[in-house]
DNA sequence: TAAATATTTTAGACAAATCTAAAAATTATT
DNA sequence: AATAATTTTTAGATTTGTCTAAAATATTTA
């Protein structure tokens, strides 16, 4: 049984290493979870004896497959949560990340299972992210930012960053949602930025960093 | 903000002292949480300088007024969670007392809000205990004990014990539940067990210490 | 009411998770 | 390659919640 500080940094080596593709620094996980490098160090050291990371001093941090196997159980609860929240207590999708971040750490496997059932097992969280299933296989569909299109460019919103509440409640504002079409107008040289129209309607322009943290799926 | 264990014992001891009622005793805390008296303590000292609980050196504790409205918030949030789990999750009401647990210490307001709406502003858990409105007003009915019922006596179940996981496995055995009409047909002299009838179906005989841990309404 | 017993508190220790300050190692710059 | 800057680790401290052992107080029993 891991505590929920254990959980949290292992949760966020797993998301910063990409599924645990690349190593991750000891200043990116500290900068994540705002607490200082050198308690970084002491969490890794724990985690590595419980063979849950490999670590060489100085070196970097790699998750291992038992590391990445919990990791994507309590993603999988996160975003169950997230969808209970959303789907049934009628939650903004900018608010629930928050609630879900402790509702994860509630360890009962038969609780998340009946919630699976009675959420009838989603395949997407609010935000466009993958549930994992119970044996933690997830999905993974053809994704690309939609700071990548050109002009006369249609995609599906697939997934946004579900990090930054500012971004999210932007994104309300103009009516971009999980599922909604997005045509590319106009790419500005200038600064990057996109002329949009969402869902056949409302046309506006939205920043390159805006653009970058949307991920679509194109359809022409 | 509360830590968990401080939510734990404050609860701990509003239900110990009968609502406020009674003070509570160093060792029947420590009984209680299973934790050592020397711990309970310095727990104490800690919520009696957050004016949480009132208490004299060797004498016993109070709950504040503080400290019961707290304990109440996070009671209600307990009961809140049994009947998601109970209705929703279609739990056993046997087991969803050690998973509320846990759930009844994220601190959400809304949150809160939004699963009552959701629940529909349920009155009872699963066990029959009363859930706290918003305000922390608590409905309480004229209860009784089963075990103070006399031959021929009629009674709806309103509430029963669950704390004890076994006990309620063998309510659920007996097809004892919550809202049950049962008629007392006999009262054995040598150890006080009760002859009762189950919903004008079953008769079975349950000892004296079982009936004590059910709670009636007479209804003749 | 004095002694025995039980309860409660104090003193001091420990593990977990964090921090600051300083040392060690790595990486970038001249 | 030497120096400067950055990153990472170590050493030691702090807070929270727990423990054991012993001391202080209260209660029960003889
Ligand atoms: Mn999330
Ligand atoms: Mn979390
Ligand atoms: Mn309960
Ligand atoms: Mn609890």
């Amino acid at each position: 049984m891991l505590s929920i500080s254990e959980e949290n940094y292992l949760k966020t080596i797993f998301n910063l290493s990409d599924s645990g593709k690349k190593q991750v620094s000891t200043n990116s996980i500290s900068k994540f979870l705002k607490t200082k490098p050198s308690s970084v160090t002491d969490m890794i050291k724990k985690l590595t004896v419980k063979k849950l990371l490999y670590h060489k001093k100085y070196k970097g941090t790699n998750i291992s497959s038992n590391g990445k196997k919990l990791a994507i159980q309590i993603i999988r609860k996160h975003r169950l949560w997230e969808v209970f929240l959303y789907e049934k207590l009628k939650f903004k999708w900018d608010e629930v990340h928050k609630i879900a971040e402790e509702l994860e750490h509630i360890s009962n496997e038969k609780l998340i299972d009946k919630l699976d059932k009675y959420l009838k097992y989603p395949k997407i969280d609010p935000h466009g992210d993958p549930i994992p299933n119970k044996d933690g296989k997830i999905d993974i569909k053809q994704i690309i930012k939609l700071s990548n299109l050109s002009i006369k460019d249609v995609c599906i919103v697939s997934n946004v960053n579900d990090e930054d509440g500012n971004l999210l409640e932007y994104l309300n504002k103009i009516k971009i949602h999980i599922g909604c079409k997005i045509k590319v107008f106009d790419v500005i040289d200038f600064d990057k930025s996109l002329e949009i129209e969402i869902d056949s309607r409302n046309k506006v322009f939205i920043s390159n960093r805006v653009a970058e943290n949307i991920l679509v799926t194109k359809i022409n």
